[in-house]
DNA sequence: TATTGTTATACTCTATAACTATA
DNA sequence: TATAGTTATAGAGTATAACAATA
């Protein structure tokens, strides 16, 4: 019979780690914080990189697109959009037929800036993943597409 | 020449998914999305969920360790292990040898709610990965944990 | 001197309600 | 009547500094 209360000396996480949601919020969040440093030269959080990339990508797109591709609230786009618009990265332009909606492109200098910003992303991938070859980036990424491309 | 800004039919999103890091965030919110719905007539949340099941999993487990294991920081920590003392789902005990901690340990109704809700996370994760077989999901598994299990 | 747990607090992220201009 | 964009604001999540008790 015991004394005296148990202790813990290696934890067991085993039960976590068969849940796809926890491995992947896990995942995401230690590249996302490389992420954090080697953007930060640029000035892009995150959002700021997806909500730039999709204007490069897509001129002309509105923020009801960028919200509804990236899941976030319109509330919430206005400050970032912008931001970036003072800060010369981006301009707003009427939407051809839509009195209601404003077109977004990328400015020369944030054409620019991206392109370095996603070279710089691409790469930073390739480092926080350096035990996946190439093969295995593929399954995952298709994998992680099955999951939320259902809805 | 064209006399009027473009405008976008269709969201091109091709370059960020070609990210590992927007993949995976995308993919655990939209499974956390399910998670919080799910888990909410067990007043859990995720965070919750992953505190309880280590301390029903590792009695005896100290706070420090929670911390490190869950990569949350220890004054976030304090809040939710005090809402689960209050809950009488675990209890503290003092550590068997070191003054300085203490150890959590579930009681018999959090032994109880925990194996209702881990029960109801594994079917949970079926439902929003349906599109996975169980071959796809060990891989998918262990090609997360190769990221985030390297640091 | 270092570590565990804690308090206080600030900052960021996310969510809701309500308004305007246009469709 | 519905939608795009906006404002104001509340709530949740995450971060740092500093302290008491113990190692």
């Amino acid at each position: 019979m015991k004394n005296s209360a148990p202790f813990v000396e290696a934890v067991d996480t085993s039960y976590l780690e068969t849940l796809i949601g926890y491995n992947a919020r896990r995942a995401a969040l230690s590249i996302i914080e490389v992420f954090l440093v080697r953007m930060a030269p640029f000035e892009l959080k995150p959002v700021d990189f997806s909500v730039m990339t999709l204007i490069a990508h897509n001129p002309g797109i509105t923020s009801r697109q960028l919200c509804h591709a990236l899941g976030i609230l319109a509330p919430n786009l206005v400050g970032l959009v912008n931001t970036l618009e003072k800060r010369g990265l981006i301009q707003r332009q009427p939407h051809p037929f839509d009195g209601r909606a404003t077109g977004l492109h990328a400015t020369q200098a944030g054409a620019e800036l991206m392109q370095q910003a996603e070279e710089v992303a691409s790469q930073l991938e390739m480092g926080t993943t350096p035990r996946l070859n190439a093969a295995e980036r593929k399954t995952l990424m298709r994998l992680l597409q099955k999951i939320y491309k259902n809805e």
